[in-house]
DNA sequence: GAGGATTTGTGCTTTTTTGCACAAATGTGT
DNA sequence: ACACATTTGTGCAAAAAAGCACAAATCCTC
């Protein structure tokens, strides 16, 4: 076998996942964690399914793009597909994360659970607030949490290069998202995950997902004044 | 103003406007409201647009499905695309919002101005933490908060009858969200906001969204997985 | 080890969403 | 009044996503 080219490891599952897919592994690896706690060993998908509010089918189909890793007749084995779904997600790589904004809702996310639970830390807080910087603020669920302290938006590169982020979380007001975007890309961070309520403009090649809370209401809204004709 | 033309001509409105449409109707909404505050009085689809992060013509096409609010070679009037957007999705009206669980997640939430700005009003904190119950907690962003008392997760049915709210937020850890949820719905509350990261089994014509932190990153961490090769 | 009961993996169909391109409608300037 | 520069609204095509149905693979029982 001469081919170094296309450096596929085991299987040549890279090429494409489609984005609706990707959007339900974690679901799926959730629920899967949650069955292994409760030790079980195996699971179908018509329950896995179920336990994630899609169709059977549309699972089925979603693990194919992954590989077979399921028995005909049986089902999957729920550790063996966890840690599949965790490799191709990269779940298994410590993944830092700086969080910038630690108001109510920064806070909030740097003492949330799910964040360090599953191969994500957060390595830093920044903030522009005079009154904050320098103060200490908790982060991570209990059991591991630590304490960071917040730094200065001046030091913003600094403090990505140092602690190697990969990851960045928007979390400041809707005015300074964009500057605070834009010096995330120019620090080299390539994925960002925003909370404030505007649309950020970024290079390509960067990813960025918007959390809007206000629009899931709204969007509730709509359908609730359909309901009620 | 002659805007009674609303129901009669050729716009089919109720009958159906896409999911699609609809998840990006608040982010129109919103950047419309800034354009007003700024005193903008028309604007182009190609401004709008990227103003929001969309093509034109996706634009175009969305807002035509309200009905025809453009004028052929000038624009959109801002005031008055904003105020049909808030009327198709009922801003207008004024949605009472429960929140369960005022942990440092649900706590944010009250504190977020989004919330209270347009049309939502949060109007009832239940946690079933006994040393939370009875306590004060205040809610919105500056300018009209108001100080809400946390309400014993027991009294859920009471509360939501009394303060006739009509949205739902879950900001509960996983393992109570299912419980509370179904309490909700017993309690007539027809569509939830979970923050829960677990999927909501609920009856027919319930509506829920989800927006789980963790999942957004995991997300992002695959993608960004897949750029480093 | 053959037959029946399951349950996955997948080809095919249907629906939804996005993108393109241009005619229709409006304003402007001469 | 007429040509011209804009910009919307939309028919049509392409792409993406969801759903269906069943053959293929496996286990279990006898």
């Amino acid at each position: 076998m001469p081919s170094k080219v296309s450096s596929s490891l085991k299987d040549g599952h890279s090429p494409k996942i489609s984005e609706a897919t990707v959007s339900r592994l974690p679901a799926y690896y959730r629920a899967l964690s949650q069955l292994a706690d409760a030790a079980q060993v195996r699971v179908s998908s018509e329950e896995l399914a179920a336990l994630t509010g899609v169709s059977s089918a549309m699972l089925r189909k979603d693990l194919s793009h992954l590989g077979s890793y399921g028995t005909r007749g049986v089902g999957y084995e729920v550790e063996f597909l966890r840690y599949q779904i965790s490799r191709e997600m990269g779940l298994n790589n410590d993944w830092s994360v700086v969080i910038v904004g630690v108001g109510n809702l920064g806070r909030a996310l740097a003492h949330y659970g799910g964040f360090g639970s599953r191969g994500f830390r957060v390595v830093a807080l920044v903030d522009a607030d005079q009154t904050l910087i320098g103060t200490k603020v908790k982060c991570g669920a209990e059991g591991k949490t630590v304490e960071l302290i917040v730094h200065a938006l001046s030091d913003l590169e600094d403090v990505i290069k140092e602690t190697n982020a990969r990851l960045g979380v928007v979390a400041t007001p809707a005015e300074s998202a964009q500057a605070v975007g834009d010096r995330l890309v120019k620090a080299g961070i390539r994925s960002i995950l925003n909370f404030a309520p505007v649309h950020l403009s970024v290079p390509e090649g960067v990813d960025v997902r918007k959390v809007d809370l206000a629009s899931e209401l709204q969007i509730l809204a709509f359908h609730e004044q359909r309901k009620a004709v």
